[in-house]
DNA sequence: CCGAAATATTACGATTGTATTACATTTGAC
DNA sequence: GTCAAATGTAATACAATCGTAATATTTCGG
């Protein structure tokens, strides 16, 4: 779900339009005031106008980045404004990308796609749930101090449940994730694999948790 | 220290600004003449613009990997151009990575890090492990005090995986690392080469291990 | 509690990925 | 140029992975 925060009516609806039209799910709000009444933290991504009556986008995603809950959503801004001093602060403020006005539609699905498809996971390091750990650069997974054998489709899963605790992934976003663009495969398949999963960290099974008719998620 | 050469001024900000925010040093040229007045040696990494007026950036490439002293140095393209022939052309004058405007700060950021975490190899001294050991000057190799007969391929493979033991190096990891840039490489090959550094350090053949879907590791 | 829908589990065959061998081509020393 | 070593490719054998379908179980709404 991806959110859209402008004063402009008019930009509103042909962002919106053109997002579910490339198979996103969007919704807007026409200022900063109207996005923080919202659940931010169930949004993939936020495309912000900066130039806004009374809270500034930048000052919305210094609220977001002060907010676990919504501290790792990308933000791309959106703004007339180009010079150097706006794009620092820009930044500073914790953008993803920056897209000056006036926009192309199709630039803006083209920096959408390219931000989403990096998102929130990360490549080196380790994931760590108590005494599970998923070490991305060997991509193992450890539980207990005994190394488990995954399999790479079950190592990606587990690496994006866990990359968001709490957050919940339909098939199809894990699908679209995991998966290659090119392959076609049947939702059920991420259930078999979740089953799997479940098997190998024996202890931690139940974190792998189901919202019925929803997904999947990691419950700490 | 890391250098960002693009005749566009907002995206040398902006690179600059993140990567120094990323905890890297940098510093920026709008041309590659301007680059090449510098002492580009004590780089550590080029972000390069393909599409510049005068030099452009595949000819500052070659430049680079005809002098010795910044041969190594890896660089990274930035370009506008995507097509296929770009791509070998990239590749052929000595890319460590591609990525195509428009792009997002957080990706250049992960492959700023990757290409780096790739190519910090050690030059000089020995590699050990139990009894087995690598000398990077001699360029031998080896086993319970015997000397193995090593192809150049096959330790330069070794060197890579006993590096960072436990990392997992995809087969293109290792074709980039190892292989010159301008040779074209079937992942396959790899394949084979692992088969006879295996044979070779028969008492360790295990400690080469596979990760299947994802490359090879050496395993302590 | 009941029925329907959603999810879990299992087994198995197809697909993909890896290992090994043999062979052809290239390289480099003499 | 010749020979031996080096090295990539292709063919084949082998193994692991993964998706599907069939079946069982759970969940959800009333």
């Amino acid at each position: 779900m991806i959110l859209v925060v402008d004063d402009e009516q008019d930009i509103c609806r042909i962002l919106k339009f053109n997002l579910e039209l490339n198979g996103f799910e969007a919704l807007t709000a026409s200022s900063a005031e109207e996005a923080l009444s919202l659940d931010l933290s169930r949004f993939e991504l936020v495309l912000l106008d900066v130039m806004m009556g009374g809270i500034s986008g930048f000052e919305l995603a210094r609220q977001m980045r002060a907010n676990p809950k919504t501290k790792d959503i990308p933000v791309i801004f959106l703004t007339a404004k180009d010079t150097e001093s706006d794009l620092v602060e820009g930044f500073r403020a914790g953008a993803d990308d920056y897209i000056a006005k006036p926009f192309s539609v199709r630039e803006v699905m083209l920096r959408v796609k390219a931000v989403l498809r990096r998102t929130s996971r990360r490549v080196s390091g380790t994931l760590d749930y108590e005494s599970m750990s998923l070490d991305l650069d060997s991509k193992t997974v450890t539980v207990d101090g005994k190394q488990v054998p995954f399999t790479r489709t079950e190592f990606e899963i587990l690496h994006l449940l866990l990359s968001n605790p709490g957050r919940v992934y339909s098939r199809q976003d894990i699908l679209k994730i995991v998966w290659r663009d090119d392959v076609l495969v049947l939702d059920r398949t991420v259930d078999v694999n979740i089953t799997r999963i479940r098997k190998k960290i024996a202890p931690y099974s139940r974190c792998i948790a189901t919202r019925s008719g929803y997904g999947y998620f990691f419950q700490p």
